[in-house]
DNA sequence: TCGCATCGCTAATCCGATTTAGCAAAGGGA
DNA sequence: TCCCTTTGCTAAATCGGATTAGCGATGCGA
């Protein structure tokens, strides 16, 4: 069926040359070593013919390089949140003409010494880190090049870091509502109201409520959610409603808003009409609910674009030692805000 | 910083034996060729010791297999849907020491191409072509061990399939709605009453309305979207409901059933008291909205797994030319579904 | 005519493993 | 004592390219 692949050493023959003359001019350096122009076409045309590619593994073993990156997450590459992530890293990837392996650890670290391993040992060019939220990870010894995705060293490693740029969100949030009029009555579901109100670890609920301070609006109040998640959402709205009424509310992300909406549903308040609501993440419900939920982006996509950039970028030794670089969240400005009343 | 890697002939020189007998003994060929059992303890320390590993790209040179497949979607592997199809092929890779190239053509044939080139340049054991939804798909020549994860090969070309259980999940959506008592008024959103009423190219309609069939539920009436999004659920539904009035809905995935929801709250209807709602897909949404909705789950995560599973018995020669598996869709009963009144 | 530089190409080595063929030493039988 | 096995290990070839060093032929100046 498939015959056998083209190796150098027929596609030398076929042209009537050396080994060595054929890999001339097939990797372009047949100009610099004098290479005839007669023989360099004659060399062109049976590549074609034959239909010869390298064999990349044998290039590999010889020059060391694999034109492959690993992606290496905790859980992050199965997570509809990031299917974009990868996305924009495959994109990136395949302008480059670059593979991607990719790998989960499932937050287990002896797993993920065995994915890194499994990638060194296919010699791949550079690695990226992902987590699945932002967070502070421990970085593995000798990873060689490689960069952290939606996530920052503990301690400083020298790697780069590509996260969302939470605190400009924060701010975008916030200044949606004041553009709307309202400055007062803004309750937070999932964090808040004080930088201490955040759940375990998160990076997103602290440095959002600094973007949002800085603004200057006063927040009334918030609920803490210990995870981001719609049933959360509704209780925690539940049990604020129950003692104020809001005139708008930020969550900290679109499930928490979906179970925000269930529970203003269940009070009879309508949404923007009574109570406006921004949101974060810009995951798919938010444009799917009634009104249209309006979100600050995460730029899923963007994130894995810059990954694969930065870790270019870094392998030319044009990146600073630890440098971050924080990925633009643009609002997406949809139906759940209304001007303040009254 | 990170000293170069320990080779075999760093491993042999160590353990004072040559390459040829450190090689045998970590490949675990030592008993067969009768190495004696002190050198191959003093390799083993010694490879203990310097923590060799071996060069994979070097072993797959020499050996032309890689311990590596490749995944190569139309645009899966960025979609939410088939996250858990990735995972579950990632974990079924692992557990046989196989890394996951992934790649996406975005039906583009020429992109396609290029990435099974890149794989196969590459030495992949085998390639794994998935399909975002289930459909027919042209299967490329000379594409090596491969199988075809949700699709189906147009024209037959002995490559083993994956499949979900379209026709047992039909069975199943009616199951749910004859076992509590509805024997009429069942209309369908997204597609149907007959196989003719169905969106182009979609497999899924089809066999899901062939299962439903199956089991005697009439269908009083139906409504073709265009596409299975939250918006032609709401317009077909609110449609559907100027003319008649369901007593149950059999939705053709969960999104369409979100807008269904919605049709049904403009219309002062609940879920299920006054209308019960059956779908597919089991997507996350299926339990955030309220109440939960009954659904019929895509086997996502069991679908990437058995497409490894199927690939490594095709390569062992156990797998006939043109095998289908069908992998079962499992009922989530959840709250959408209530006993037919009267 | 001789010597040297330039031109155009190739032989040989290397990357890091696996694998085949075979060698030296020890053991056993006649 | 001699020959034949068996034991225990290794030299060398191989995978498919990239790369270094260098060889023969030609051209040029003196």
């Amino acid at each position: 069926m498939s015959r056998r692949r083209v190796t150098l050493a027929d596609l030398a023959e076929a042209a009537g040359v050396s080994r060595t003359t054929a890999s001339l001019v097939m990797t372009g350096r047949g100009r610099e070593l004098r290479i005839s122009h007669d023989v360099e076409q004659r060399v062109l045309r049976a590549a074609d013919e034959l239909g010869y590619r390298p064999n990349a593994v044998s290039v590999g073993l010889r020059t060391g390089t694999s034109r492959t990156i690993g992606f290496v997450s905790d859980t992050v590459a199965t997570t509809h949140l990031a299917g974009d992530m990868i996305k924009g890293a495959l994109e990136a990837a395949r302008e480059r003409g670059v593979m991607l392996f990719i790998g989960e650890s499932e937050g287990d670290p002896e797993l993920e010494r065995g994915l890194l391993h499994a990638m060194q040992d296919r010699q791949v060019d550079g690695i990226i880190l992902a987590a699945m939220f932002t967070r502070t990870i421990e970085v593995p010894k000798d990873i060689g090049p490689a960069v952290l995705l939606n996530a920052l060293p503990r301690p400083a490693s020298g790697l780069p870091s590509i996260v969302p740029d939470e605190i400009g969100a924060g701010r975008a949030a916030a200044r949606v509502l004041l553009d709307a009029g309202h400055h007062d009555g803004v309750y937070m579901i999932g964090a808040g109201p004080t930088l201490n109100d955040v759940p375990p670890d998160s990076v997103a609920a602290v440095e959002r409520l600094i973007g949002i301070k800085e603004t200057g609006l006063q927040i009334a109040g918030g609920r803490v959610c210990v995870d981001w998640q719609p049933e959360h959402g509704l209780t925690e709205t539940r049990a604020l409603l129950a003692e104020h009424r809001p005139r708008a509310l930020i969550c900290l992300n679109d499930r928490v808003a979906l179970g925000a909406y269930q529970a203003l549903d269940e009070a009879g308040l309508s949404v923007p009409g009574d109570v406006s609501v921004v949101s974060f993440d810009d995951h798919p419900i938010a444009s799917w609910i009634r009104p249209k939920l309006t979100t600050v982006a995460l730029p899923h996509y963007d994130l894995g674009r810059k990954a694969v950039e930065v870790l270019f970028a870094q392998m030319a030794g044009e990146v600073e030692p630890g440098q971050v670089f924080r990925v633009p969240m643009p609002v997406r400005p949809r139906e759940s805000v209304a001007p303040r009343a009254g």
